[in-house]
DNA sequence: TAAAAGTCTTAAACTAGTTCATTTTTTTTC
DNA sequence: GAAAAAAAATGAACTAGTTTAAGACTTTTA
């Protein structure tokens, strides 16, 4: 099997049993996609097509204010799910753009293959069930962080979160992730270097 | 059938279609709470044993930080789904105080009955897929707009959104899930009178 | 129905985080 | 590998939101 395919394969196996011949259907419902550094997979007013599982590299989920600055909502690197999931189930135009930043490889499962995968394989309702239980547990989590926090508070807090993705993106992403401006990220870093 | 057996019916119905002896098979496996106003439901530190659906009442679920300040997640009226998914999915104890603030009837899904469930009606796995789905959705906003409106659009928008929960509430617990003090909160509300 | 407890308002002094402007450092591009 | 572009650092002036405190109003309780 492709090492991406793999990837997806067992990342499903973490909550649901599949035999061979499901696994053949679910990835023959699959895109292989692949977007350039600085590039868009999707942008704000796309009705979103697919939600997508990342097998190689790192993207940014985004919406600009009506200033222009920039709000980011996730960061997913290999063996994440993302894309905007209101559009997708909605059919309604999305508020978001996914930008790679760094050459990246996805699959992708479109809006008709993922309403025929639950009645392919009904199974993948409880996969969904649970993917989603745990993305919810990690959103009302940071939902409470972000009226509950100070702001270095929100940045150490990522970095325990997520220290393998810290190193891969620019402290002004960072920055836009935190819900801060840029220059007070670099003034929270250095105090902490201070101390 | 009870009024409050055919609330939670409605509700279920809304997602997945249940012939009569599913509906009579999942009722039974439901427990039913009342708390008086001012009581707690559960408290930090409790493993939740419950899911709860809400037939009658008002409760807040909220934290309280180090300092003893409280943070409120969430609101939860008659027709709405609560408690604190992350304990009642890991079995570890709870951050949260679910309290009501009117009396309240709620039925509740124990962890094992919940587990129980998806193997008597699988169907379930659908209706949960899509009840977290929602909740996902709407908690991926929330925490979009906690890091990128100021409290005045925050109080804006929770009026837009919730308008039956903001006059069964006080000043002080809506500035705890806004996310600021109620004496600005307070500030918000006169300035917005004043225009 | 009086007392107690909790909520709301207002205001002054304060602090976390922003804005704007400039310089330095790093990364990208040709 | 030089030039251009983007990111990071720093600082001064500003603003959104906090803290503390006190008085008025409302709700709860005995």
């Amino acid at each position: 099997m492709e090492y991406s395919h793999k990837l997806i394969i067992d990342n499903i196996s973490r909550f649901i049993d599949l035999t061979e011949l499901e696994k053949q259907k679910y990835i023959s419902l699959l895109t292989e996609i692949k977007v350039n550094k600085k590039t868009y997979l999707m942008q704000a007013g796309d009705i979103t097509k697919y939600e997508y599982f990342i097998t190689k590299g790192c993207l940014k989920v985004y919406t600009l204010d009506v200033d222009g600055t920039p709000h980011i909502s996730m960061f997913a690197v290999e063996d994440y799910w993302t894309g905007d999931i209101a559009s997708f189930i909605t059919k309604q135009p999305s508020r978001y753009f996914i930008r790679a930043t760094e050459d990246s490889e996805l699959l992708g499962i479109s809006r008709a293959n993922y309403d025929l995968l639950f009645q392919e394989i009904p199974k993948f309702e409880r996969f969904y069930r649970m993917l989603y239980q745990r993305s919810l547990i990690s959103y009302i989590r940071r939902s409470n962080h972000g009226i509950s926090l100070t702001a270095e508070e929100r940045y150490i807090e990522f970095k325990k979160k997520y220290p393998n993705i810290v190193n891969r993106i620019t402290q002004k992403d960072l920055a836009g992730y935190i819900g801060i401006t840029p220059e007070f990220m670099s003034k929270i870093i250095s105090k902490i270097n201070r101390l």
